[in-house]
RNA sequence: GCCCAGAUAGCUCAGUCGGUAGAGCAGGGGAUUGAAAAUCCCCGUGUCGGCAGUUCGAUUCUGUCUCUGGGCA
């Protein structure tokens, strides 16, 4: 197994900014694990590093796919597993640096193995779901997969059109293949970093990396993409462009504006929070400002030489 | 100075025909196995402005005081 450096944490929390000092210690390269900085275009309002920033480093997964292309958690793996090797042929250092946990997983212990998703499948049940609710859906879910209709909430759309998904595919109830499955070992020797930070000071920090991105032209930026996308990124869909989109289509207020895309940034990163929480097997948790210098360098070279 | 309307959760307010109260917003907690920046779940005790009176019992009725808004002088 070849060494790799993950550094994920909560949106703010400093994991570029970490990764690319470290990239210049360890004679790194950066692979994303980001599901809207993967997308050209979505720049400004996925804070992606900037040429500026790079300078000479190399970076994978970022800008690499168009907007209305489809990337789910488990393809993702397998680009980062590409990447990985190439940065590693290349006898350099891989630091894998994303906020998108299930991704992180999917790279890090793997996923179930099952076919790839049917999109025309997954479409018409989201229709069914629309049309006659998602409860009809989940009560055929429960004749099927008693173990997954009994975890997965029955409101939870994408949950119970993803069990009642495989379930068809393969025959199989995707509760069962959930009690064998667990979750796997490291795929990779890791340093599984993790950035922490009370949510008063990610608070502060959102604030004032949002106001840098008004800025820096996120409504343009997001009327721009909706201009020539329009439904087909789902990246639209995320904090903040979902919010700027709902300004250009119905007139909600600048004001109101900004003040849901503090609230829904907050939410996401407790969401990011609460995911790496519960992640097993990360080696550090601490602040990034207590990290930017020699004891990590040190700890980190050491790991990935040993 | 007089008249009227208010004073209840961090904010805006509802309500209790007298038995100590609940919505929205704000805020908080959690789930997460190919949509994941997605999707979903859970969480409301506060001298009901102060004091006194009536009452078995007052946030509710009465009086008074304070503050706020509006009107008249």
């Amino acid at each position: 197994m070849r060494p790799l450096v993950v550094i994920a944490g909560p949106t703010a929390s400093g994991k570029t900014h970490l990764a690319l000092e470290l990239a210049r210690r360890v004679n790194g390269e950066l692979v994303g694990a980001d599901s809207v900085q993967i997308y050209r275009g979505f720049d400004i309002g996925s804070a992606k590093p900037t040429n500026a920033e790079l300078g000479t480093i190399n970076h994978h997964l970022i800008d690499t796919h168009e907007p209305d292309e489809r990337v789910d958690a488990m393809h993702y793996a397998e680009l980062a597993d590409a990447a990985i090797e190439n940065v590693q042929r290349r006898k350099k250092t891989p630091l894998v640096v994303g906020g998108t946990g299930l991704w992180l997983r999917a790279l890090t212990r793997g996923l179930l193995d099952l076919p790839a998703v049917d999109t025309a499948l997954r479409a018409e049940l989201e229709c069914e779901a629309r049309t006659q609710g998602v409860e009809t859906l989940h009560r055929r879910l429960a004749a099927v997969d008693p173990i997954s209709a009994n975890r997965i909430h029955k409101n939870d759309i994408v949950r119970v059109v993803r069990a009642l998904e495989v379930f068809a595919q393969t025959g199989t109830p995707l509760g069962a293949l959930h009690t064998q499955h667990k979750l796997g070992a490291l795929r990779y020797r890791t340093l599984f970093i993790v950035l922490e930070s009370s949510m008063e000071k990610l608070t502060e920090r959102i604030e004032h990396r949002i106001q840098k991105m008004i800025a820096s032209g996120w409504f343009e930026e997001t009327r721009a993409l909706h201009a020539r996308y329009g439904d087909t990124a789902r990246a639209l869909n995320s904090v903040g462009y979902r919010e700027i989109v709902a300004h250009l289509k119905h007139g909600v207020s600048k004001e109101e504006t900004l003040r849901l895309i503090r609230k829904s940034t907050r939410l996401y990163a407790r969401r990011q929070r609460n995911w790496f929480r519960g992640e097993p097997d990360v080696h550090i948790r601490a602040d990034a400002n207590a990290l930017e210098y020699d004891p990590l360098a040190q700890r980190i070279r050491y790991h990935v030489q040993a």
